[in-house]
DNA sequence: GTCGTTAAAATTGTTGACAATAGACAATCG
DNA sequence: CGATTGTCTATTGTCAACAATTTTAACGAC
């Protein structure tokens, strides 16, 4: 977990990590003032921060009152996200396969270890983050990661829901089939695992 | 085009405009304290709204150094871009299909009258403006508006190339067929019309 | 002339104080 | 008794000053 330069990043991390992590339940408000002096820095920051995380939609935000932490998407707008994602994943691992960069499956193989372990461990945070660095690494990799500042606020929204009924373990074997069809250079069974794993 | 109670928003909807229409062309640099005298505001709001647009896609920041208007998107990206507003604008459609509510033809047989005027006029941003008032009134339909927060950034990256090779009564012709399709009640024709509209 | 160093300027990052607003609660009027 | 108005408090919105950082340009050594 690398450290952001200015304030304002830090506090976002932080918050979204919590959030995601289930530590900060949907509806609950978030103060200014009581961050500042929880963060022990001034609101301007605070401010930042929060208006990062309601443009990626982890909050929602009334003029004048202040933000909440978003309640989990719809049925019907989670079956959007779904798609968008799908749609964005699958054209980032086509772009790999036109390439086959070897970079890209060292580091997720790196990753894949990592989050075998985060699985077996305690720390949900940690697993949270895993799971995203790894969809991320894909992401990345497609046409000089111009596709990243898309895909994260929709990834961010549908792990709103990240806590709830979902096995880990089966989570990391998804996600182990998926590079095992990179490696094996399988094009159609890796675009058919991702999609069967985005749900 | 309603006005906003606070001064963020306020800079936020005229630089969007300003962007949009082609006023403020990619790469140019915006300066903080330029902003604020040019708006006779200090720089807080202003930054406030830089982040927003940031967020929105619009503007590219980089810490300590400041925000620059984004490029357009490249092929790739574009050819994303174009995939996820389709499956966006799709569902709303077909959600709407599910009760054929009349107030939104309504609405979108005025934008149509209003936007056949603007394309006849000379204010370009009064036709972006209207352009995306007509998309936003269909995403805005379906599911109490859940989908519009997840559209709202992509469509705006899509539009960064508006100003360029784009017939006006080409594309009002566009937008009165997918509302005459819907008038009609034939889905498949408004769904096809749709994803050929947004190319 | 070119490269590296350093000082100056421009710009963003951060802070604390003050103003404006929304929501809750009590007092008033019909 | 119900509705309305006014006040109070918690909270966000705005501001101007200061700190930290990056960029620019000047300067000198080789």
């Amino acid at each position: 977990m690398k450290l952001a330069a200015n304030l304002q990043e830090q506090v976002a991390s932080h918050l979204r990590r919590r959030i995601l992590s289930g530590q900060i339940l949907p509806g609950t408000p978030l103060r200014e003032q009581n961050l500042a002096v929880e963060f022990g820095i001034s609101r301007g920051p605070i401010r930042d921060a929060l208006l990062h995380l309601t443009k990626e939609g982890l909050l929602l935000a009334k003029p004048n009152v202040g933000v909440r932490v978003a309640a989990e998407p719809s049925a019907f707008k989670r079956h959007v996200i779904v798609h968008l994602r799908r749609e964005i994943e699958a054209s980032a691992v086509t772009a790999w396969f036109a390439t086959r960069d070897p970079a890209l499956l060292k580091r997720l193989d790196d990753n894949l270890s990592e989050y075998k372990d985060a699985c077996g461990g305690s720390d949900l945070g940690q697993v949270v983050e895993l799971d995203m660095a790894f969809h991320r690494l894909v992401v990345e990799t497609a046409d000089q990661g111009s596709l990243v500042d898309l895909w994260q606020p929709i990834m961010l929204r549908m792990f709103l829901r990240y806590s709830r009924h979902r096995d880990l373990m089966e989570s990391y074997n998804e996600h182990a089939g998926i590079v095992r069809a990179m490696h094996a250079g399988r094009e159609w069974e890796a675009l058919e695992a991702l999609k069967l794993h985005i749900v």
